[in-house]
DNA sequence: CATGGTACGCACTTTTTTGTGCGTACCATG
DNA sequence: CATGGTACGCACAAAAAAGTGCGTACCATG
């Protein structure tokens, strides 16, 4: 593999070898919060940068901003520039995005199943527009 | 939270805070090879650590074994010492544990496809018993 | 007893991920 | 120009996760 060979997206590490299609979604989609900012911009067309923040209170702008910029580096997110006053960036799930409905829908189902089971707290944040 | 009260399950973290139900999956079930070791109990009645780790080349016994512990001790899997010669221990999911199929299962098509898309080689070990 | 198979555990070490603190760039407005 | 809003980037630091090397415990068999 020459450096001079782009990467595919989604392989952060390279000779990555793979032998389980689970291993790969893990490689896209893990880390702590990645599934998290997926699962808003699933639930909503277009979010700005703040309101994905209020949504995620726990989050650090440093972590918000390089989870999207890797998930729009890889075509899972669109960044779209609004020019507003004040200006902004919304985010929103491309094509390919969105079709980790799946994978964040039954994420959702059974945590929320889990949290039930074993009596924790989940504080949803009101959407603000 | 007293050091004497046991955490609920799937709280590795005291005083870990949920806004999201996404974020207690992730908190469960994240990390690189739990959702691996996971996918491949799914597709099996019972698996010893031997199978497991053949099925999973790149783990080592270490992270493989404390993996299974922690499921373990949160209930998503079983562990079956048997009595033959040699004796060896084998891994099942629990009914919780198996609670996790549509989780599992759409993150093993996404996989698939996202390979496909990207040209990633998934190399499947072939299962021997 | 010695040996082999099996499944780990321990003490570190390394790698990866996440977080902290601050500052920057851009835009619009008064 | 100053100010405010917005969305980051940078240079570390801290925490978490994963890996390494070795050894141990248990069981069965000869």
């Amino acid at each position: 593999m020459s450096p001079d060979t782009p990467q595919p997206p989604g392989t952060a590490r390279p000779g990555r070898s793979y032998h389980c299609h689970v291993e790969v979604t893990v490689d896209v989609i893990g880390g702590k919060w990645t599934p998290v900012v997926l699962a808003h911009l699933k639930e909503h067309d277009r979010l700005r940068f703040a309101q994905l923040r209020r949504l995620i209170p726990d989050i650090t702008e440093k972590m918000l901003a390089q989870r999207l910029r890797e998930l729009e580096a890889i075509q899972i997110v669109d960044r779209i520039p609004v020019s507003t006053a004040p200006p902004h960036v919304e985010y929103a799930l491309t094509a390919q995005g969105r079709s980790l409905a799946p994978v964040l829908q039954a994420m959702w189902e059974w945590g929320r199943d889990w949290a039930a089971t074993n009596r924790l707290a989940v504080d949803p944040v009101q959407f603000r527009h």
